[in-house]
DNA sequence: GGCGGGAATTAGAATTGTTCCAAGTATTGA
DNA sequence: TCAATACTTGGAACAATTCTAATTCCCGCC
């Protein structure tokens, strides 16, 4: 068994992507590992940076296309923080995500378990997006010692 | 006391907009009542086709303008909830929104008291921002008609 | 093992939403 | 009344994404 063979297989990467009605390939493969590797959420351009190094001549299409066939069956989520670019994370954990305006971070925050929104009678709710911004630890402290500027 | 000042007066528009350091302008007033007069989350292309049946020499880039100085100075929210064009919104209160993945509608849901997430130490939240995406009554009906496709 | 069809990849063009720019106009304060 | 400044306008520029057409690859079938 070769090295791509046992990682499929690891993650089970080739049959979410069969279910889903997509081929395993080398991109598809390499486009996850690198979401996987780093997990610092990050747009289709820094994928098809990082992707690049190990595959020099995969095109941005093609990390469009991975991105979309991961997101399509369940091993990625596209994230919509700000304007701008998309955001992806392989984290497929119920949670929610806390945007640093400081630095333009982002960290998953664990949900509560209840969320307490009250939706009228006949709405169905099939999926929660959550977003916070504020200041991450080290931004924070930045800003206090500061003054309060920035 | 004629009519605009009549509306400005009894909006606050002006006074909001100069507190921000703006100007209160014709355009600017007729993009707010825009937002105000139909509360369905305009993108704004949708407040420039709005905006020019009464004043139809204003521009994109003046709405764009108008739009921003109205964020900015605490009037209507900008609403990220899906790639693509961004919503405009004159609510202010605070609440959340819940996009039906079935029109494209999206309503003004009210947010509890707490929302039970807890940051870990030392992040700071300044901002919540949370899409719920599901079907409102009308497609979620349609949906189970048609016997669960769509 | 060779062949045909469907899917994936590629580079680049096209599209969409938004911002920027330069020129002209209006408003404000001195 | 004048100068400074803000605003509006149309169009150009830009960024993110999607589309297109030409290969290339892979799978099942003979």
């Amino acid at each position: 068994m070769d090295r791509a063979a046992n990682i499929e297989c690891a993650s089970g990467l080739g049959e979410r992507l069969a279910r889903g009605g997509f081929r395993f390939t080398p991109q598809r493969e390499h486009v996850y590992a690198v979401l996987l590797r780093k997990r610092d959420h990050p747009t289709a351009e820094q994928v098809f940076i990082r992707a690049k190094r190990e595959i020099p001549e995969i095109s941005m299409a093609t990390v469009y296309n991975c991105l979309d066939a991961l997101v399509k069956c369940g091993l990625a989520r596209q994230v919509t923080l700000e304007r701008g670019a998309a955001r992806f994370c392989p984290n497929m954990r119920e949670h929610c995500h806390f945007y640093c305006d400081g630095c333009d971070s982002v960290f998953d925050i664990d949900l509560p378990a209840e969320t307490g929104i009250a939706l009228p009678r006949g709405y169905r709710a099939e999926r929660y997006d959550i977003a916070i911004h504020g200041r991450c630890p080290a931004c924070a402290t930045r800003q206090r010692e500061s003054g309060g500027r920035n």
